[in-house]
DNA sequence: TGTACATCAGTGAACGCGCGTTCACTGATGTAC
DNA sequence: TGTACATCAGTGAACGCGCGTTCACTGATGTAC
């Protein structure tokens, strides 16, 4: 049973985004070793020789589809650090990019949350590329004092991310976007407590 | 090569304990899906069949490995809430228990942390099994409001967890006890912050 | 405009490898009499 | 104490299944003349 009748010609970039959009989700439901190209292949409505076009590999796929979205997250969060200038406002813009961000796309969301550990080594530490040290970057230029940055960066992105666990386990529901004023208040209090010494 | 000459007779539980050992560490590095079983008896130094002896398939091994390692942690959670009176003390403990069993057992630690998702569905919901439950419990007990407990505990874990995750990276250096004090400050922080709404 | 060829997304059958698991067997230790 | 049997941790070879990947082939579209 195909599930389309398998559009021929040109329209290549189509597939594509298909595919990412089929293995994202996958990925995020059963895990990369629990998805088989089958299960992908025929998600998309294509043959499994198809996925070959577009990927070299299973593994290559699952990293590309990371390393993206993760840069895309991290250059997001380097545009708000250069376009709002108080520190509090910062910090709630990007609380609310991250809510929004999980509510608008959960699989994708859960994709980076669970399966940064495979990945994690091979981001760059560029800011613009790293959500790690797009955080740190903004809280030096906050005057987060150097030696307190790293930690004051990883209880932030904790105060986040913890919430978002809760919420892809159900026991936060609704909207994460309705706990974003409470969150980057949490956010503000940590950041300040670390800035202060 | 065999690791040792094979102890034969009734010395079972002594082999049992090696395989989790062996079997924690290996997940903790290579992933459950990333280790085959021949990787496990070559490192207990035993047959492949004999870790059938023991467990009835990998997956078992993995899931009771984290189930009985996660309740133990929620155990002592437990029990610091029900012997300290004040929060601040509490937080503290517990925070300390927390740096200090991952400078104890970083393989132990980083298995929790990065399989939590492979499992998370079957832990039960006792206090005494269930970090989370446990940590929301102590909250609860120290006067968070009802609705607010679910993202206090969140957060206050997320403010643990993750210097954890930056410390298995390289990017916390040293022995994570060195920073308790300076998490649990935070911790009280963003508790107190929730609990006053 | 028509013809010949290049390109390329797609098919589907086949491949072999590594995996988790099984199983008949061994031999040391424990137990009953 | 000696003998017969039960128990059980361990061996190691074999199993079949599912997996990622390959490949010869198809046919629609694009391009040169």
């Amino acid at each position: 049973m195909r599930a389309a009748p398998a559009r021929r010609g040109r329209d290549g970039a189509d597939t594509r985004a298909r595919i990412e959009a089929v293995a994202l989700e996958l990925f995020a439901q059963k895990g990369v070793a629990g998805t088989s190209v089958r299960d992908i292949a025929l998600g998309v409505g294509v043959s499994e020789g198809a996925l070959y076009r577009h990927f070299p590999s299973k593994e290559k796929l699952s990293r590309e589809l990371f390393l993206t979205r993760y840069a895309t997250l991290a250059a997001e969060i380097c545009a708000i650090d250069a376009a709002e200038r108080e520190l509090e406002r910062k910090l709630r813009a990007v609380v609310g990019l991250a809510c929004a961000l999980f509510d608008a796309e959960p699989a994708l969301f859960a994709y980076l949350l669970i399966h940064q550990h495979e990945h994690l080594g091979l981001v760059p530490e560029a800011p613009e590329a790293n959500v790690v040290e797009a955080v740190a970057q903004m809280l030096r230029g906050a005057g987060v004092p150097p030696g307190r940055v790293t930690l004051a960066s990883a209880m932030a992105l904790g105060c986040v991310v913890q919430p978002a666990v809760f919420a892809l386990y159900g026991r936060i529901k609704g909207p994460l976007a309705a706990q974003a004023d409470d969150i980057a208040a949490a956010v503000m209090v940590v950041v300040e407590g670390q800035a202060r010494g």
